[in-house]
DNA sequence: ACATATTGACACGAGCCGTGTCAAGGCTTT
DNA sequence: AAAGCCTTGACACGGCTCGTGTCAATATGT
């Protein structure tokens, strides 16, 4: 009742020791999928198997969907988007709608929360520096010809985040 | 009684919009030296103005010296060791024995909680990010031949630094 | 050797975070 | 239209964290 995700232990064949700590906790495989591995909801069946196309980014669960698949009270998730940790979308009747893309989000933050301790305005400094990786990685990338020094970059980046128990960017 | 280092406005020009968020907070200029500005011990003087040669990194001050010239309690700077955020020498009677080096850290520590609101978690995890950063910068600068690429990364770097309210690395 | 200071451990108060509860209002179905 | 369910925003209550204070035991240094 307390593993996320599929919290497997890493078989990564180490590089060339990186960075000082790879990780405090135990790394993680960041799921493409973010529905919770084990809760599923046992009752019921609003599990988005088979949907639409393109609704990765459009997947409209309302709160108490959100709140159930990921096993948290909805006045969490309320909280979460008045400090703008997420940005659910609103109906014409001000319903907020989330996607898999919010979803995965909030599974972020409780990775922060729960494995690595942070309180909110630490997740609100993470949430920052992966957005920025992300810019970073992309700038930086665009800076050169070089197909594979690009690929180095992306592959450092990659690698930087691991230690930080932060999923890639991208 | 607020203001810590020389927390002066900004001027830099802007190069092209980097990130998202310059930061939330108001950039700081990192001192290359961490005497406080005004704390300066009134009463006695303790100051370490002239120094022996190269005491930037073991300039030995005891805990109650240090306490003074940070303006903090002692039992914080000890949770603060409990804890793995610094690590000061001892003497052979187990005194404590904090370097320039020690306090700008701790400087760090508390501009991380005070205007960034962190818990200690969260501080040790940006103190990590701030070390990995320097070990990725000289990493990857050292991929390349190119010595203005290299100088880009560092200038990479040094701007996300500047977005997340974090020193830049060296 | 004596007075002062440091060490480690424990405990207390303030503030943060998750959760529960409340009335008010919107959407859907009968 | 009316009933029922759900969402919304706001407030309050425990558990936990962090800084601070206190204690005996020990080290420092004049």
């Amino acid at each position: 009742m307390q593993q996320r995700w599929t919290n497997q232990n890493q078989t990564r064949p180490v590089r060339l020791e990186p960075y000082p700590a790879p990780s405090v906790e135990a790394p993680v495989t960041w799921p493409e999928n973010a529905a919770p591995a084990t809760g599923r909801a046992p009752g019921r069946s609003e599990a988005p198997e088979a949907a639409g196309p393109n609704m990765e980014l459009e997947g409209v669960y309302i709160i108490s969907v959100a709140a159930r698949l990921l096993e948290m009270h909805p006045q969490t998730l309320r909280k979460y988007e008045r400090l703008g940790l997420i940005q659910p979308v609103r109906t014409v009747g001000m319903l907020r709608l989330y996607s898999q893309d919010d979803l995965r989000k909030v599974m972020l933050i409780r990775h922060l929360m729960d494995n690595l301790g942070l309180n909110l305005a630490g997740v609100e400094f993470a949430l920052k520096l992966v957005n920025n990786l992300s810019v970073f990685s992309r700038r930086l990338a665009r800076t050169t010809d070089d197909e594979t020094l690009a690929e180095s970059i992306r592959e450092e980046v990659a690698m930087l985040c691991n230690s930080l128990s932060l999923p890639p960017p991208e």
